[in-house]
DNA sequence: CTGAAAGCGCTAACAT
DNA sequence: ATGTTAGCGCTTTCAG
């Protein structure tokens, strides 16, 4: 909290290389402790720059060379699985004279696009997207400009790298896991999105495909129910009310988010039911899985381990590399009393 | 998503005028759409801009005049209340041609400070601070420079705007509920930065104050018992469990936060209790509180208002304003079964 | 209504 | 080792 002596915010390079009697380009090179400078020199000038409080414009640096921000575009901060990535971004940056940036993107309005060109627009030395709505292709264009890592996408492209989850693997854990339990009537509750376009790399999609694979190498390919909506988030609940008032009521749902799953919890329990007649099973890992009010069932994502993951190929990226690369972290199961055997009735 | 022609990104103004047949400066007018602009002209430099891809530098924009960024500095993101704040905070915003930017600070690590100053150092045309914990003196000095909002604390100065809950008020609620309920033995779990500085304009300080001004009223002083550990949110449980083992058992614990209160109703089920033997109540009104497997008694805070109103102050501020203006919304007390009358041995 | 030109604060050659 | 200088892309007087 070194104190300013002037009005924060106004000196400039000019000025401290006034006040410590030197050139600009001095006071530049000490800065970014550049090659040539006199421990003498150095010295005069750090004086300075504490005695004025001056603080380098980084619009006017940005000018010139880089700006040491990363910008990270995230859809719907209010899901718990976000924090996490960012906390491990944050983590990587600590130490480095890198800034993160958030630009909060509302996915209902195709803002993916809007927050990360404002990011582009404001000079960032590199982006990360977390947006699943992105098409690869802008990505693509887009990387020619400046280096990008998307996050949590599973199509792959060579102008950015990419770190996503095995989500196919981590599908297929919950299967099994119930399939083993002796379900048979299991449903899947996912977003709209996933279901159009079973071939994107979009981690619902990918999720649906591998319930189906699974349900279908159990011979249950009959019993294969999807339920779907917009918004699941938000209409889980309604979504898994109908799913058990239905005629022939599934004995385990499966969603494909922690958070809708606790609206699917909320329904059964609306309904009068309990985990012994409906298991349900999540996705995420989000700490309140844990609660023993809860205890859900779930896939837990090392969202740390991805967002530091982004960070430091954003940064090879950036330091140069050119070659694309791709890393797949792997999810693991966490078994809880949301799921439990299926009750013969 | 207009398609860009030229490698996206590299085309300057100068292009654009090149490409249109104009002068630099017709271009800029275009853009900020100034007066003195022939519909002809305007619409060359249009085709120009969308032929060419064009897009404006933010930082070069910035050295003369304003960057139209927003900037909000705010401490784990972990906490569920914020996600609203920012909510709130876009959605004032949608519309306008400001961008809104987050910089993550670490509250562990004195990051306010370093976050802060690197929102300032990017030029951004205001602050939002969230950070309880960065000085008002140095916001003061800050806001000579740059238009601040600080939200969620009780201190004022008059060079920054505020927007804050009535903590007071919503503290008195729980403690009014509980009291009426029959409760005596009421504890109250807060972090550690509440308890040494009771006049600081700590939210959590405040909610402390009011705890014992309550108590004291219903003539409990003598029962007044403070559970306060470093980082709540993570301690909670453990402190919770405390005060469950210790010899006097309260019949309620009120938190400073609905997280740290998720962790007092893990306790109450680790210890082989119930609701009716210790009632529990938060403070935010996060959303998982109202689930009916936590189903926690709470003050809800609108933090989308909070968040709405900020952005609305900071935007007077850029546009002119200098007396200060200090927003205090009202919480709101949500019943649930968390809390219950006392058990009676 | 349009254009020429002077910077904004900084970095990076290029001198010295 | 230090200083000079030419821009980076944009806005903004100020003339035409």
């Amino acid at each position: 909290m070194a104190a300013a002596r002037g009005r924060a915010g106004s000196a400039t390079i000019e000025d401290v290389a006034r006040a410590a009697g030197v050139s600009r380009a001095a006071v530049s090179k000490v800065i970014r402790d550049a090659y040539g400078v006199s421990p003498a020199m150095r010295e005069r000038v750090t004086a300075a720059i504490e005695q004025l409080g001056y603080r380098p414009r980084v619009s006017a640096r940005g000018m010139r060379g880089k700006t040491f921000t990363l910008g990270i575009e995230i859809p719907e901060l209010s899901n718990p699985f976000f924090p996490l990535l960012l906390a491990g971004a944050t983590a990587a940056l600590s130490g480095s004279p890198y800034q993160l940036v958030i630009a909060p993107a509302d996915p209902a309005h195709h803002e993916g696009y809007r927050a990360i060109q404002a990011l582009v627009d404001r000079q960032v030395d590199g982006v990360i997207a977390v947006s699943p709505l992105v098409e690869p292709a802008w990505l693509t264009e887009l990387s020619a400009t400046v280096p990008v890592v998307m996050l949590g996408r599973h199509d792959r492209a060579d102008g950015y790298d990419t770190v996503v989850s095995d989500d196919e693997a981590g599908a297929l854990l919950v299967m099994r896991h119930l399939l083993g339990l002796g379900h048979r009537d299991i449903a899947h509750l996912t977003g709209e999105s996933a279901e159009p376009d079973p071939g994107s790399g979009i981690p619902q999609a990918i999720r649906l495909r591998a319930y189906c694979t699974a349900m279908r190498e159990a011979g249950l390919g009959d019993r294969i129910r999807i339920a779907s909506t917009p918004d699941v988030t938000a209409n889980a609940h309604r979504a898994a009310m109908r799913l058990l008032a239905g005629a022939e009521r599934p004995t385990a749902i499966v969603a494909c988010h922690d958070e809708p799953a606790l609206g699917v919890l909320r329904a059964v329990a609306d309904a009068g039911l309990t985990a012994d007649e409906v298991s349900v099973a999540g996705y995420d890992g989000i700490d309140i899985a844990a609660h023993p009010g809860i205890s859900l069932t779930t896939v837990r994502q090392d969202g740390e381990r991805m967002g530091r993951l982004a960070v430091e190929l954003l940064l090879e990226r950036i330091d140069g590399r050119t070659e694309p690369r791709h890393e797949v972290v792997r999810p693991e199961l966490v078994v809880r009393s949301s799921t439990r055997p299926p009750h013969h009735r």
